[in-house]
DNA sequence: CTGAAAGCGCTTACAG
DNA sequence: CTGAAAGCGCTTACAG
């Protein structure tokens, strides 16, 4: 392994001169920067990371941890934190938690041990102590795409109104007895889409009935199965409904797959509306009707504000920034 | 921050001893150990990452280089990588090169920086020299996916028999004039399911005809749209054929878009079938029929290839594993 | 503009 | 079983 050594012996100067002519900190000479060039490409020197970052106090790393990279909103996620990373000369760590709260615990536990300058997360559950405890320490942290109930640095979209929205629509095309995929009601982002639900719902005039209120809570890897199930629920129960709102594009999936199943058309006797815009939400039978999350947009933006955390190191109060959602109306929705 | 030196002090030992006591290298008494443990648990003490690397020369990290995690097959292979990975102790940087060349050097060298144990790559291109000198230089460095022209470590399916395999099974099924979105040829990997295809209707005894090969080698992000303007072009030429072998599931998506833009069906009037088996090539009209790929197993086993790489340093000659890909039949074919 | 020295936080021979 | 010392490969005041 050539070290910086080996560079200012090749270059007949000193390793301090070395390290300055490759950082720029500090004046040298055109001649000498030159030879020390030399030797470095002659040698194939690598400066190692290590050691300076041990010097340093810095990795120019983030950790980026998110429920599960399977779970197609995340990749788009990832690029978008990827791609800013890079631009600032950051690289990123990928952990995947399973919404595994101990998982998460650990993996920061492992990040902190100062190899990491900051941490971009989506948090596994609504057990967020761990987070708080880390924002005190002034530690550089960004929330994304599931908010969390304290004040924190965080990109997310406002939910709510995404779903209000998503509802109205429902209703303003003459749709009556909307039932929801509700999702998991321990994560904030999921009582949020259901409060719209029924806000939008009692705003219009249209009673909320237990009914139609349909999904469970679990977080199976099985995205689809809960709308799935959820709707044929539904149907075995004989209750009757025009529409579904989902609350992901994955449940909208599994429910359009439910009411084929029982000899319904979509949309023509059941319109389905989704949430997230997955890439592959427009090449479905029929094409879905969704609410778009600008996920790459959020992933670069949460790098925006984490790098300034990591330089300043000036404590401001946490900001939350809401990103634009967008209704698209597709197929799927008469 | 806090250091070794403070929990020695806490622990009125030296850092010599807290060291050994952390690690278990060495022999400390039972008491001893006790204390320090004590002091950690009290200021809440962890090793300082970077110092150890520094130390040991090792970070028990690992770089996984794919072309794009947007692409829906890398999902499940960097979640086998992680997992594999993590249970060995083992972080993962994530690092997405855009089919870019240029930019998966500079990841390279980025990684090399001595901070990454070893290197799980799928090349970017056929242009591999960078990856050669890694592997002559003897840095732990195994190949997934896409397999190279050179001897390496790798893990990959055999593409030319499950090409093989996929067009023969069109063939016995009663087909005669099938097409194929080909991929782009400048990858091995997709030479060789096209070489499959070749094979597998000349040992038919059915000619190879240049009208029904299709797609070109652009490697765009809209991974659909070569299958569809594929398929438009064959329609636009009035080239009959009642099947299609797209080599990707994205592909095949797009071809049966094409088909029923046309006003045909699918499979009544073509057969498609597709390659990859992506989570939700299930969930699309009709469900595809489709070549599966491993995906997350053969990042399980690109981590248990490396690992051995990374700690025995012993010079062997690099070997390739097969995994078992498998035909599954779905409602796109007849 | 350049070099010698100190130090980042660890670990590991080496003594005792 | 334990401590003092050296060193991993850098960077950055401090002199000159």
């Amino acid at each position: 392994m050539v070290t910086i050594k080996d560079v200012a012996k090749k270059a007949g100067v000193s390793p301090s001169t070395v390290s300055r002519a490759l950082s720029g900190n500090g004046p040298v000479k055109e001649s000498t920067r030159k030879k020390v060039l030399d030797a470095v490409k002659l040698l194939d020197y690598r400066p190692n990371f290590l050691a300076q970052g041990l010097k340093e106090g810095k990795t120019k790393t983030i950790g980026l941890i998110i429920p599960n990279i399977r779970n197609p909103i995340y990749p788009a996620v990832a690029r978008g934190v990827e791609d800013a990373a890079k631009k600032f000369g950051y690289t990123v760590i990928l952990c995947n938690t399973d919404e595994d709260v101990d998982t998460e615990k650990e993996y920061i536990q492992k990040l902190q041990k100062r190899w990491v300058d900051g941490i971009i997360i989506a948090p596994a559950s609504n057990e967020n102590e761990h987070i708080v405890k880390l924002q005190n320490e002034n530690f550089p942290i960004v929330v994304i795409v599931r908010n969390v109930d304290f004040l924190s640095n965080a990109v997310i979209i406002d939910n709510y109104r995404a779903a209000y929205d998503a509802v109205s629509y429902l209703i303003r095309t003459g749709h009556r007895r909307i039932a929801i995929v509700k999702g998991n009601q321990q994560l904030a982002l999921y009582r949020e889409r259901f409060r719209g639900y029924k806000q939008a719902l009692l705003d219009a005039g249209i009673p909320v009935v237990e009914e139609l209120i349909a999904g469970d809570d679990s977080d199976s890897v099985q995205w689809t199965l809960d709308g799935y199930n959820a709707i044929n629920c539904l149907f075995s129960q004989n209750i009757e409904f025009d529409a579904v709102f989902a609350t992901t594009d994955l449940r909208a999936i599994g429910a359009i797959r439910a009411i084929k199943d029982h000899g319904y058309k979509v949309p023509e006797d059941i319109s389905v509306i989704g949430f997230d815009n997955l890439e592959f939400s427009s090449l479905i039978d029929p094409p879905l009707s969704t609410v778009s999350q600008p996920l790459y947009d959020i992933g670069m933006r949460a790098v925006n504000k984490l790098i300034p955390l990591i330089d300043n190191k000036t404590v401001t109060e946490p900001t939350i920034e809401i990103m634009l959602s967008e209704l698209i109306i597709r197929k799927s929705t008469k």
